[in-house]
DNA sequence: AGTCTCACG
DNA sequence: ACGTACGTGAGACTG
């Protein structure tokens, strides 16, 4: 057998150095955790290059120990342990725990005494010790059998501490460790030492006279008369000292050696732990194996079919396609999945067998399933339209934490303590050696994500009831997944004609206005480089440098504007700029997004992605199609309807936010500009400037309306000051007149993030949740940022929350009405339609009414239309 | 892969 | 004093 090794470690001092050598982290919640995760990086790279058979973790417990008897300021003048710290202690428990690890600790002795006292026991057992500590008082310790680790900065940098590299260090021995310091003292234990004598001094003191003692049996001796001075004067404090500084190997310990043997962590629960701090990454490169995986070798069958009595009511299903992009990508296997069976079937087998297309398109079937909208539509493409699907892990998921926003079930089932998916890199490598594995790797695979469904199913809609958001799930965003399923299915057509035309023509232009540059500049450079551009404007032209960025001069556009009268080229770049951004992202970047066969583009809307509970869209983004200037507002042409003589009908919600507002603050002046139909803007204006309806100009109605946005955003001055190019003290002037008029919405930004600061979170109208763990923070800029945030989310999530339901509502007022119309984009307070002309008169009536009245608040909202052949003539 | 820039609400 | 407007996605460049 071989020999057995005991680890001890020194858990606070590991924990002090972790906080102080690792930069801030927290996890979702807001729970410091840059000490855990040193600690615990530390520990797996320790364990992997000791494999220990025996583990104690050592603290100190309470204040006082015997050594405050010797001298009552021992320990005296530490700062405080910084609350960020404190609330990690039991989080470094927690885990010492989860590796099944003993810990330990002993009223009135430190860590140190524990840790010496042990040490010294299993030498005498012939075993070999390793300490390991921030703390190097701990090297006294080192003997031919005990070697004492360090850690240095970054904490899995380990300085190893034998008596050989003790005697090389210092050219001392390990018990002259002691003595050194009582000579030399330790500020950070307030042991005072010897004044004036250092580190060097109290070296070569003891390579002279090998202890405290000896030093003192032949002061005389010593040399230099100011040393000799101090070392009498302090005899007392000396020998205390060295009495503070020396380890206790004989405390009255109540453990055996025998009793801290150690076989491994409870991977269950370190898992969990890792999971509730945020330790991706350790999650993702871990070696260990969940226990619960071990168990569920998941007993699956690949079968080519399924009979009606295998398919039963209440199963998670899941689709594995080859990649993300589910309007094109191949569709590999089908899952099926209960508690008691686990099947997998090859996808063209699913596509021959009526007994499961029968059952995917059964109501009463009910269905389990991650993204329920990809499902839809992937089916959708073989006409098989899914039914009875009762759960989304991924939708019920983003309503308990958006924060969660994911594709890969691994990570979220991983949430909720569901540690049996593996990754997808893990099944299907990476980048250029990412394919497809075996059916027998993929079989188990896609069962495993299906069972993760199922298992989460329970606790998660159980969370939501808890937390009052069962509604918004069941009314709200499982039916809206159908709903945009349906619109992303239909697409809308573009006209590639239209988009090449242009591009034919912005070459041409481009070509030109490079050429100007050219010539301009004197040199010949690529433009769409940030870094050779502010070469040609700042060193060879000479401009004024207005802003800076991390990696050089600033180009952006609000600094070429003020450089505009400096020179001509300004005004050319800006051009170039803009005709290049509509020539690659919407003219080459669209084309390459219609689909062949018909002429149509399918976005995917992320509907779990945003934090406060607004959609997004991607391949390719349709939310944001130019419109504020006409040139790139021309690409709207290019959409059209499916059918000849059909219109593009679209209707936008007017000033969804400012009415949300006025409704969640109450604030009396901003509700009655609402009810009595003024202009928001204007209304601002005179407010602000303090004057008539027919005395506010151009310019005071765009201050105003800057000031509105920025209110909507969680004011600052700074932010507006740079908003409107004016001076930061007339931005907080406005801010400051603008509260002065509307008293309640100052009242409701400072609740707000009153609220949010005692309960972790912000909710919207319809109790959407979004945590914001950086209020807490002590860094200014990230709490800056979580406040403003605090004040934003409430805003512009219950204007998500409400054009969400109007959809729904929409949605069922078309089938009722029995109407061809349908419903194909959604831009955040839009919704775009298409419909026969004849149709067109009864949408005019229709839609705004549905939208306006779809949620009631104490003020009105009110939806404009407009109808055209193309989407750009629906303005 | 990260940065910069710019399109939208 | 700190250094920002809120929420997104995509393309080009660069290391």
């Amino acid at each position: 057998m071989t020999q057995k090794k005991l680890l001890l470690l020194d858990g606070n001092s590991l924990a002090y150095r972790a906080f102080f050598a690792l930069p801030p982290l927290t996890n979702h919640q807001g729970i410091h955790t840059n000490a855990v995760y040193g600690f615990t990086t530390m520990l797996q790279k320790i364990l992997a290059e000791e494999q220990p058979t025996h583990m104690l973790v050592a603290f100190d417990a309470g204040k006082t120990t015997f050594r405050h008897s010797t001298y009552t300021e021992y320990k005296g003048g530490r700062q405080k342990t910084p609350p960020e710290l404190s609330e990690q202690f039991p989080y470094v428990r927690k885990l010492v725990s989860a590796y099944n690890m003993k810990q330990y600790e002993l009223e009135m002795y430190e860590a140190d005494d524990i840790i010496g006292t042990l040490a010294k026991q299993a030498e005498e057992a012939d075993m070999q010790v390793v300490i390991i500590s921030g703390d190097k008082d701990l090297t006294q310790l080192a003997t031919d059998k005990t070697t004492v680790y360090i850690t240095r900065k970054g904490m899995t940098d380990i300085e190893h501490y034998t008596p050989a590299h003790i005697l090389e260090k210092y050219g001392l021995t390990p018990e002259q460790i002691i003595d050194m310091k009582g000579l030399m003292g330790d500020s950070s234990d307030n042991i005072p030492g010897v004044p004036g004598v250092g580190e060097k001094t109290a070296i070569k003191l003891l390579k002279e006279y090998p202890t405290v003692e000896e030093i003192y049996a032949h002061v005389s001796e010593v040399k230099g008369a100011k040393l000799q001075e101090k070392l009498v004067a302090n005899e007392e404090q000396a020998k205390m000292s060295k009495q503070l500084a020396t380890i206790e190997v004989n405390a009255p310990i109540e453990v055996v050696v025998d009793e801290l043997g150690w076989e491994g962590p409870d991977v269950d629960a370190l898992f969990a732990l890792w999971q509730e701090l945020d330790f991706k990454t350790l999650l993702e490169k871990s070696e260990y194996e969940s226990e619960a995986q071990e168990t569920t070798v998941l007993e699956h069958q690949i079968v080519s079919n399924l009979t009606a009595e295998q398919l039963v009511d209440g199963m998670a299903i899941h689709l594995e396609m080859e990649n993300a992009h589910y309007h094109t990508s191949k569709a590999l296997g089908l899952a099926f999945v209960t508690d008691t069976a686990a099947y997998y079937m090859p996808y063209e087998d699913v596509l021959q067998s009526e007994e499961v297309k029968a059952y995917l398109q059964d109501e009463a079937k009910k269905k389990y399933v991650f993204d329920l909208k990809k499902h839809q539509v992937a089916f959708a493409r073989d006409q098989i339209e899914l039914k009875g699907v009762e759960f989304d892990l991924l939708l019920a998921a983003y309503i308990d934490d958006p924060a969660f926003a994911s594709e890969d079930i691994a990570s979220v089932s991983r949430a909720y303590n569901y540690t049996n998916v593996q990754t997808e890199e893990s099944i299907y490598g990476k980048g250029a050696k990412r394919a497809v594995p075996s059916e027998e790797v993929l079989a188990e695979h896609v069962c495993r994500q299906a069972l993760a469904v199922y298992t989460t199913r329970e606790p998660l809609l159980s969370k939501l009831k808890e937390n009052e958001q069962y509604d918004l799930y069941t009314d709200i965003e499982l039916p809206l997944a159908h709903i945009l399923g349906k619109m992303e299915t239909c697409g809308i057509r573009v006209n590639k004609e239209t988009l090449a035309d242009m591009g034919e023509e912005l070459t041409e232009k481009l070509q030109a206005i490079e050429a100007t540059i050219y010539t301009l500049a004197g040199t010949k450079f690529n433009i769409n480089s940030p870094k050779q551009l502010g070469v040609v404007l700042f060193e060879t032209l000479q401009l004024p440098v207005i802003k800076k960025t991390k990696t050089g001069y600033s180009t952006a556009a609000d600094v070429l504007e003020k450089l505009a009268p400096e020179h001509e080229i300004i005004e050319h770049i800006l051009q170039y700029r803009q005709l290049g951004k509509l020539q690659s992202t919407y003219i080459e970047g669209l084309m390459k997004e219609i689909h062949e066969d018909d002429h149509k583009i399918h976005t995917r809307y992320q509907q779990a992605l945003t934090a406060t509970g607004r959609l997004s869209s991607t391949d390719p983004n349709l939310q944001n199609i130019p419109i504020r200037l006409e040139e790139g507002r021309k690409i709207r042409k290019a959409f059209v309807p499916e059918t000849e003589g059909w219109q593009l009908f679209a209707a936008d919600y007017s000033q969804i936010e400012l009415r949300v507002l006025a409704h969640m603050s109450q604030d009396e002046n901003l509700m009655q500009a609402f009810l009595n139909g003024l202009d928001i803007h204007t209304n601002t204006a005179m407010n602000v400037f303090h004057v008539e309806e027919d005395e506010v100009t151009s310019s005071m109605r765009r201050a105003a309306k800057a000031v509105n946005f920025g209110i909507v955003y969680g004011i600052s001055d700074y932010g507006l000051s740079q908003n409107l190019d004016i001076s930061r003290k007339e931005a907080a002037e406005f801010i400051e007149r603008y509260f002065a008029s509307f008293p309640g919405v100052k009242t409701y930004m400072d609740d707000m993030v009153k609220m949010a600061k005692e309960k972790g979170y912000v909710t919207t109208l319809l109790n959407r949740r979004r945590y914001l763990p950086d209020l807490k923070s002590s860094n200014f800029n990230l709490r800056s940022f979580a406040e403003r945030t605090a004040m934003n989310t409430p805003i512009q999530g219950s204007a998500a929350d409400i054009i969400k339901k109007a959809m729904i509502d929409m949605d069922a007022a078309l089938k009722e009405h029995q109407l061809q119309a349908k419903m194909l984009l959604q831009v955040h307070d839009e919704l775009i339609f298409e419909a026969p002309e004849e149709e067109i008169a009864i949408l005019e009536k229709l839609v705004p009414e549905v939208m306006a009245n779809t949620v009631k608040l104490d003020v009105p909202l009110r939806a404009d239309y407009s109808a055209g052949y193309t989407w750009y003539d629906a303005k």
